[in-house]
DNA sequence: GGGGGGATTCGG
DNA sequence: CGAATCCCCCCG
């Protein structure tokens, strides 16, 4: 029974909805995968967020309306992908960090440069955007109407109930105490999941 | 207008 | 472990 998940269930805090993307399906350009690891930011409360220090050209997207994609270009080669969450004016996202891929292999391998395996595909924020066709363009894509070609679809597999959760990865020393939460999550033992430290719950 | 740093990835 | 390679944003 698939679905699309409703703007209500975006309208919340970037923390508790980052757990419950655990095993939806992301529908990106011609290729699919299910998502297998998040991490949430907040917004002007959160050091390690774009937003942290209120609105800019490039967070506008974290601040509006739930449900869309916030993507960032970063080390001047690289995208990532967020779906923002909270109210609309509130700053938060969950950033997608690995997808199990599940449709469109030859296009994400086309994409990825060459012959790889399953898990050298999505196993990573930057490479999942490259596999599923994600570029600065769909920075503000409906993720709950699909318009754009992008979606998250419900299709019955529920989150874990026992996540591992983790420190977010890649954040420098001046976030301070916003860098010990424990705010990445993860389906349990997926093989596209990252080989940062985990604390299982 | 300048400069430091980046929610990464890949190869040596 | 460091290069790649821009862009963003703060500060002066």
């Amino acid at each position: 029974m698939a679905r699309l998940l409703t703007r209500e269930f975006f309208a919340r805090e970037a923390v508790i909805v980052a757990p419950e993307l655990l095993n939806v399906v992301l529908v990106g350009r011609g290729a699919t995968g299910r998502i297998v690891e998040v991490e949430a930011y907040a917004g002007e409360s959160d050091a390690a967020s774009h937003a942290f220090r209120g609105p800019t050209a490039r967070n506008a997207t974290m601040f509006g309306l739930p449900g869309r994609l916030y993507v960032y270009f970063t080390y001047g080669m690289h995208h990532c992908a967020n779906v923002v969450c909270g109210k609309v004016g509130v700053a938060g996202a969950v950033l997608v960090r690995a997808l199990a891929p599940l449709d469109g292999l030859e296009t994400m391998r086309r994409r990825r440069g060459g012959a790889k395996a399953p898990r050298e595909l999505c196993s990573g924020p930057a490479k999942l955007c490259q596999a599923l066709g994600i570029a600065g363009v769909d920075d503000g894509a409906d993720l709950v109407t699909g318009e754009g070609g992008l979606a998250l679809v419900d299709d019955g597999t529920p989150a874990p109930d026992d996540p591992w959760c983790g420190r977010r990865v890649g954040l420098s020393a001046r976030v301070g105490g916003a860098g010990a939460l424990l705010w990445r999550f993860a389906v349990p033992g997926d093989p596209n999941v990252s080989r940062h430290a985990w604390r299982v719950e």
